[in-house]
DNA sequence: TGTACATATGAACATATAGTAATATAAAAG
DNA sequence: CTTTTATATTACTATATGTTCATATGTACA
C-alpha cells in the first residue's frame, strides 16, 4: 500500500540525486548560485566545452532545476531555487565529516586487510 | 588558482551523491535511519534480491555512508552518520517544492515558446 | 566433521550516462 | 538577405551501472 508509494517517492528522489551526481553540473550549479548566466559565460568560467554544458543544462531544465530568460541573443540560466544550493552545501557538510571520521579511524578498510593474515 | 581544487571537491561530492541515486540505495538508508539491521532483514523489509541488497550494502561501505558490525552469523548494518538521512529529507523537501512549483506555473517549457516574439 | 544459514563476490547482461564533433536553429548585426 | 554569434540538438563512442544467477566464504551448531 504505502510501500508502494514510498518506492514511488524515492524513485523520484533518486532521479534528483542522479542530476546532483555529476561534477560538472555540481560546477555549474555553483556558479548559478551566484547569479544567472548565460551558458557562454559558464563556458568560460568553468572551461567545458558548449554542447557539454548546453546539455548539462537541458537535462536540469528538464528537472526543473535551473529556469531561463532570453535576453538578446544568449540564454540567461538561473536556479530555480536557491535552497538547491544550500541543501548541496549541508550535504557536502555531512560529507566531508564522513570522509574525516574515515580518516582519523582508519579502521575501515585496513581492518580487512590487516586481518587477511 | 583554487579553481583546480574545487574541481576535485565536486567531483568527490558528485560521487557522494550518485551514491544516493539509486531508489533501493535510499529506501535501505530510509531503513538504516531506524536503527541497524542485518541483511536479512532489510530483504525483508523491501523485498529485494540478497546480491542486490549485499552489493548495495557493499557499496556504502565502502563509501562510508554505513558501518557494520558482526554478530553471530549475522552482520548488522547502520548509517555511520545519522545526518546523513537527515541530509537526504532537506533535499527531499527542496525537491517536493521544486516539483510543486513547476506543477503549479507550469509555465516551464512554455516560456520559451511565448517568448519568442 | 558435516550441514545449515548468512553474507559476499564474480561473471554476464542490458541499460544509462557523459563527452565530443558536427549540424541545426534562432536572434542580432551588417 | 547574408553573416555572425549564441545555443540546442543529434549521432556516436566509450564507460559506468544495476540486476541476476551461480558460487564462494564464513559462522554456528548438531
Amino acid at each position: 500500500m504505502e510501500n508502494y508509494e514510498k518506492n514511488a517517492i524515492y524513485r523520484l528522489h533518486a532521479e534528483f540525486c542522479q542530476t546532483l551526481s555529476d561534477a560538472n553540473r555540481l560546477l555549474i550549479i555553483s556558479e548559478l548560485s551566484k547569479g544567472e548566466a548565460s551558458v557562454n559565460e559558464l563556458i568560460n568560467h568553468l572551461g567545458l566545452r558548449q554542447s557539454n554544458v548546453s546539455k548539462h543544462l537541458a537535462l536540469m531544465r528538464e528537472r526543473g532545476l535551473v529556469s531561463t530568460r532570453r535576453g538578446g541573443a544568449c540564454i540567461y540560466y538561473s536556479l530555480a531555487d536557491k535552497r538547491i544550493f544550500e541543501a548541496i552545501r549541508i550535504l557536502m557538510d555531512v560529507h566531508r565529516d564522513l570522509i574525516e571520521k574515515r580518516h582519523s579511524l582508519s579502521n575501515d578498510i585496513h581492518v580487512f586487510s590487516a586481518d587477511k593474515r
